[in-house]
DNA sequence: CGCCTTTTGTCGGGCATCTGACAGACAGGT
DNA sequence: ACCTGTCTGTCAGATGCCCGACAAAAGGCG
């Protein structure tokens, strides 16, 4: 479940505006290059906003990596001494240790409401990953990944629309917890099967949509 | 990741006083009988902490299930559309739409914090899943279940130290994402091999304490 | 256009784990 | 003790997926 709708707005205004609201002042901005990872400097915890760019949190096991999700513009996380972050591109955060927040967020319910929403969400997000790796075979999780980013663009699941995929096979691979070759060999297979094709690097065009939702569905459960 | 570790006391002071806190008024108190499932009566969010017995929140996919974790006294959550809870024997719990608890809590910040706190846990446990789903085997996910299930009752991982285990293999296998079988196949062979032994039903002692962290570190991960 | 790098497609062998089926072990009640 | 239901152990067959390796294709750049 990839790039989300956008958290609070409110958080980034008052911490973009020009003023000198306290909540600021705990805040720190940060900028990441491509590639680069958000150590974690300290073993505190620490809350951060994206304000530009896109971070993709991630667990590491020795050379294998799990995608759990890739957070833009307005959504709002916590360090968590399991998970990696790492820029996508050109990226800027407000961050602030949590303990400082929380002093401050006392007399500012808002912050905290904002902040128990980015929780959940993530938590939908982790769910929903859950959920794929507990009963779904890889070519389910495709399925479901490909519907998602339909409804993500705001596109309806009909035949000859067209469909943005925002990540390379190695990059679906990393976030469906699968690898590469599974993902490059189900994905073809779908497509002799009928229900898309593609459409230049990063995009494809809707076939036959039944057969997409029945996957997607996932009418055979993992491990059957 | 079974029982947890309480969570804050204070809310549940606060709701089992005697008292007229503005808290309590919010709250209502419900019973469940060993079996019975926690409905969810319409679609707004509800949060609720347990008072007494245990609740199992659980994935459900056709007639499969994924047990995400235990909670017991004192722990807080919010249904969640995908989620099912299930008493596991009779069970009160405090419960309250989450729009009357945000109001209410503007004014209470300890409250907020406590709820912070608690959606932070459950994404902690819910992360230790998608770890074992996604990184270790069948094997590996015993090993870790049994080294928490010791860190959980405070006992030490040596030899002769005998550690209960509170779920049966259908229940394990449940927790840990595979099935029974495979469970009871991996759990006797990981006997004859010596990292424990059986101690009736329900407890084991256990022997070659090296092997069972080496399962448990999972020097050899998922799909390899 | 040709070169080089990165991305994608495909194959064959191996293995962990699922399914379904059945037997043995345990526990509770009468 | 006995019966009875639930839990546990084990096997054989099937399969989805991983791995390593290599070829084909696509994109960037002079």
């Amino acid at each position: 479940m990839p790039p989300h709708s956008h958290g609070p707005a409110s958080i980034l205004a008052l911490l973009e505006h020009e003023g000198t609201h306290p909540l600021r002042g705990v805040f720190q901005m940060i900028a990441f290059e491509r590639g680069q990872l958000l150590a974690q400097p300290d073993d505190a915890d620490y809350i951060f906003v994206i304000r530009t760019g896109c971070l993709r949190a991630f667990l590491l096991a020795f050379d294998r990596e799990l995608s759990l999700a890739y957070l833009r513009r307005g959504d709002m996380f916590s360090t968590h001494t399991r998970l990696q972050m790492q820029a996508g591109e050109p990226t800027q955060l407000f961050i602030a240790k949590r303990i400082a927040v929380e002093q401050v967020s006392t007399s500012h319910p808002a912050l905290q409401h904002a902040l128990i929403h980015g929780l959940a969400k993530v938590l939908g997000q982790t769910m929903t990953l859950l959920e794929d790796l507990a009963f779904h075979h890889a070519r389910g999780r495709i399925a479901r990944y490909i519907v998602r980013s339909a409804a993500h663009a705001g596109i309806g699941l009909q035949r000859g629309q067209v469909v943005p995929l925002a990540l390379g096979m190695e990059e679906m691979a990393a976030l469906l917890g699968t690898t590469r070759q599974t993902v490059s060999t189900e994905f073809n297979t779908m497509i002799r099967e009928g229900a898309f094709a593609r459409e230049r690097r990063g995009s494809l065009r809707l076939g036959d949509v039944t057969l997409l939702k029945n996957w997607a569905r996932g009418e055979t459960l993992r491990g059957g």
